[in-house]
RNA sequence: GGCCCCAUAGUUUAACGGCUAGAACACCGGCUUUUCAGGCCGGGGGUCCGGGUUCGAUUCCCGGUGGGGCUGCCA
């Protein structure tokens, strides 16, 4: 542990991100580069984007573009990778893909690897045959490589014709029998394995491409990498990559191993299907299936932040030091450490996540408030709303919303008049008293010059004298003007909907009142 | 099944052997001379179980239980 201390003080910190475009980026990767990226940061490293794209039969079109947009919409910016290159590139596996079978024949040449002939349904059979005897989970190890066709069985000679006839085959690692294999986990302290549990894992995949476990390993050691700062569900594959440095001789970097981001209810890792069923996005932002067509919304299309989005994705597995939660990526950088991470799996919660969010809704700059608001705005408004009163509606309406849509749906109501059946629907009580009060405070606003203090004032005055209770009469006009119940407060609802608009909405309902009347008497 | 990881309120978590176990979201109540999803104040609710170690365990050790992860020529 001392040596592990020295090394990261002499040594500057260079973390990766390495997604596989088999798919779109899920918050809960998207958590992984944000931890990437703050422990970057944090010790003034280097944050590397590597494309692991190593999988041919499950390459997804567009998966790519959508890992690095998210990423970009979050402010989670990659100083090597890529599109912006490096010393240490190419960044993406497939175009670096000859380099690793010379990896590969190295280790055979050590005698840590060997080449295995057989094919899929060879394997198939196999597992079969050992599930029938009893055997849950048949592995391809230090035992059972001794009946299988592989370098290690079949006679050099025959090895060679194979090879060069072109037969199809796998390079395996070689799993030395009955060795504990350990790592220390800058999270979880020391993790143990007898090597007797592992498979002799496929390094190099008969289609001429390494796997994931080979890659990362040649990779990380090529391009320097000191922390491996990853999801848990690495741990069981990580004494393999253990094994590979010491086979190398190389330095292997510390590890890291993130908690799972649980679904809401805890049964396991939180998925697609999961967050769909609980009501909210897994994306950051929104993802079109190339092959189905099918979208799916991100936390952007629903009106999150990236603020908001960056500081509910830090909390989930790291606490900050202080008893408050609300924080931007520089204070984030500034607060953040490995060893405030938890252990154990968090549920996510979309409640907490749409007040934090919220929070930094509060927290903005007007300019910034309508920059997140405009993209939506087609949605809500027609093309003549005025900029200004807009703007101004925001902010009074941005303290009832937790997410942008909610503030922008509130917001319509100063615009547009409301349906009268929900006006109807919610009026306390209508007698004569309250329709004179009405009638006679949309004379006053009409004629006096007045601010929402003002307002405020004459609504109170007028209760007073058609002796209606002041909070019912207030309601009575917030239901008149905007068919809601809720909402800022009344006098800066007035100036916000402008004193003729006011006033007219308010004649609506009463000449729509009189209507009414005139047909239940007939 | 095997191996590995994990375990404080409903949820996210604080506490790195020593204060009535601290906060946030949610929930309940009050206040904010109207509403409220905003603000303020208050309230209920927690150390999975059993053994150790110790003067003292949320904390350290062991065992159970529970949950999760992995178990591919996927990452």
């Amino acid at each position: 542990m001392e040596q592990n201390f020295q090394k990261c003080t002499t040594m500057s910190v260079r973390v990766r991100f390495a997604p596989s475009p088999t798919g779109p980026l899920h918050i809960g990767g998207v958590r992984t580069a944000l931890f990437n990226f703050l422990f970057a940061k944090k010790n003034n490293g280097k944050f590397i984007l590597r494309i692991e794209d190593t999988d041919r039969s499950r390459y997804v079109p567009g998966a790519e573009d959508h890992i690095k947009n998210s990423l970009k919409w979050l402010g989670i910016e990659w100083d090597e990778g890529p599109d912006v290159g490096g010393p240490f590139g190419p960044y993406r596996q497939s175009e670096r893909v000859n380099l690793y079978r010379e990896y590969a024949e190295l280790l055979v040449k050590k005698g840590h690897a060997y080449y295995a002939f057989d094919t899929p349904e060879e394997l198939e059979a196999f597992r079969e045959r050992l599930r029938k005897a009893g055997v849950p989970n048949p592995q391809y190890n230090s035992i059972t490589r001794q009946y299988m066709r592989n370098s290690l069985t079949l006679p050099a000679d025959e090895v060679e014709k194979l090879i060069n006839s072109g037969t199809p085959y796998v390079i395996r690692i070689k799993v030395p029998r009955n060795r504990e294999i350990k790592f220390y986990d800058v999270i979880r302290g020391w993790v143990s394995f007898n090597s007797n549990e592992l498979d002799d894992k496929v390094l190099f995949k008969s289609d001429g491409f390494p796997t994931y476990h080979l890659a990362n390993v040649v990779d990380d050691h090529l391009m320097q990498i000191t922390h491996v700062i990853r999801g848990e569900e690495w741990i069981p594959s990580t004494p393999i990559h253990v094994l590979l440095y010491e086979f190398f001789g190389w330095e292997k970097p510390q590890f890291a191993h993130l908690p799972l981001i649980l679904r809401p209810d805890g049964k396991g890792k939180l998925s697609k299907r999961a967050a769909i069923e609980a009501g909210f996005p897994v994306y950051a932002i929104k993802w079109t299936d190339p092959q189905t067509n099918e979208s799916n919304e991100g936390f952007r299309e629903i009106g999150f932040i990236p603020e908001g989005l960056i500081n509910v994705l830090a909390l989930l597995g790291w606490h900050p030091p202080e008893d408050r939660e609300i924080y931007t990526l520089e204070e984030l950088i500034n607060y953040f450490e490995l060893d405030r991470v938890g252990k154990s799996g968090a549920q996510f919660n979309f409640e907490k996540a749409k007040w934090i969010n919220q929070q930094h809704i509060l927290r903005l700059s007007p300019e910034k408030l309508y920059e997140y608001a405009e993209p939506f705005l087609s949605e809500y408004f027609s093309e003549g709303v005025d900029r200004e009163t807009l703007m101004r509606a925001l902010l009074v309406m941005r303290e009832r919303g937790t997410t942008i849509r909610e503030i922008l749906e509130l917001t319509k109501s100063v615009f547009y008049p409301p349906e009268l059946n929900s006006v109807f629907e919610l009026l306390p009580e209508w007698n004569e008293q309250v329709r004179t009060a009405l009638s006679e405070f949309a004379e006053v606003i009409s004629k006096e010059e007045t601010d929402s203090h003002d307002i405020s004032n004459k609504i109170k005055e007028i209760a007073k004298r058609w002796e209606l209770k002041k909070g019912k009469f207030m309601l009575t006009i917030r239901v008149a003007l905007t068919g809601q119940k809720a909402g800022p407060p009344l006098g800066e609802l007035i100036t916000l909907i402008g004193k003729e608009e006011v006033v007219r909405r308010i004649n609506r309902v009463l000449n729509a009142k009189e209507e009414g009347k005139q047909i239940q008497t007939k």
